[in-house]
DNA sequence: GTACACAATATTGTCTACAATTTTGTAGTC
DNA sequence: GACTACAAAATTGTAGACAATATTGTGTAC
């Protein structure tokens, strides 16, 4: 009596989800072009919900929409990632300040328990597992810090970046997110702002640097800069 | 052979314009209900068209929807209201930063030429000019800024400023801004990093303290609590 | 043989009708 | 007389059909 498709009749929230995770997971390559009556197929419903999930993604930057023409998985420019970066640093500078001020014992608990989950997703391997935490990790940082804001905005700002890692993701990476976070942790449980903001900054160079972000892929985005 | 009504056959950015413009000038009070049939033939559009309008406001933070009961114009809390200042604080020392850094002569110029149009808005007394201006420079500073996350994340906040000004303002209002604007922008003229944050913390501060968003109005949000 | 114009196809954008849900009003019963 | 259950009205949510637009393929003229 099970229905064999299990997407069948999904809301919006979880297309859209599961189209973030194959844009995360490098399934969907940045430029694959999205059709509408495609996705509505594979998901089983009407085309009008999907259109609802493709303008709610184009938001949060996954997808570009561009009239007449159709959906697109974006592909960000290398100033555009950059950027993102450049927003996260403001963000989460100002993340990291509140909670020195704000974090209970129980939060510190509830992050280093978060650490650990990520540890055990490191090991395992499981791509989903490391991309899904490693990015809960600032979002939990953001919700602990008690502005909703904050947190919508870095929630907007982790999407992206994914999109990004999947796009420029240099071959050698080596997992430096669950030691890095626990340094931070550590710096916020001993109220230390100035050492907590400086470890902060410098786990987001570290990601931004592991990335492929120099000259090369600069624009191929254009078909004209790209051939001639 | 005008049509008599302008607005017929809007597009959807038309059509949130004149809700956002109407929120913003109090025409429309928070807790409005907007129903989707009522608004389509005022504009004389679909209600697929408002439907459209009403998520796109709903994610700026301007109208609230509840599954199967409607939307309405939102009424930010005191929390929230204080927590869009927390988060503008964060994005908008960032872009003092950035500009301290990059402002060109001809930025400056355009700075300086926008706080000319705020104060004859101001003499002029026009409410809608006034709004709008005020947080054109923000959004202006921004743009030159460089930053297009930074730009768009305070387009959002700037909306809900606008938003929670209707809802909070105190009776007397004394137009200090472009005063403080220029002094931003004089402070960025002359390289001067420290002022120029400073300035802008405190002129965010000016603005949010004359707010009534002290005790009293914390609760008729709900009506357990403003009634019991 | 090449280039331009035109037609066919495919895909998106929009509107209208139907279904589901909530709210409001009414009647019946304790 | 008040409370509960039911029914009717109103409003939102969804889906399917139609129209507009862009792209691709073909034919003809130079």
């Amino acid at each position: 009596m099970y229905n064999a498709d299990e997407a069948a009749g999904a809301p919006t929230a979880i297309i859209c989800e599961k189209i973030w995770l194959a844009i995360a997971e490098r399934r969907l390559r940045p430029g694959t072009r999205l059709k509408e009556e495609q996705l509505a197929e594979i998901f089983s419903v009407s085309r009008a919900r999907i259109r609802q999930a493709l303008t709610a993604l184009e938001r949060d930057g996954l997808v570009t929409i561009m009239p007449n023409r159709g959906a697109f998985v974006s592909e960000p420019s290398v100033d555009e990632a950059r950027d993102v970066f450049v927003a996260r640093r403001a963000i989460e500078q100002r993340v990291v300040e509140r909670l020195c001020e704000r974090a209970t014992p129980k939060d510190i608990v509830r992050l280093r328990g978060h650490i650990e989950e990520e540890r055990i997703a490191g090991r395992s391997g499981n791509l989903s597992d490391i991309v899904r935490l490693s990015g809960g990790f600032h979002l939990l940082l953001a919700e602990l810090s008690g502005s909703a804001f904050l947190f919508g905005i870095l929630r907007d700002l982790v999407s992206r970046t994914s999109l990004i890692t999947a796009m420029y993701r240099s071959n050698h990476l080596h997992n430096c997110g669950p030691d890095e976070h626990l340094a931070v942790v550590e710096h916020i449980a001993a109220r230390n702002v100035a050492s907590a903001i400086k470890e902060m900054a410098e786990h987001l160079n570290h990601v931004e640097a592991e990335l492929d972000l120099d000259e090369e892929k600069d624009q191929p985005r254009d078909l004209r800069t790209a051939l001639l």
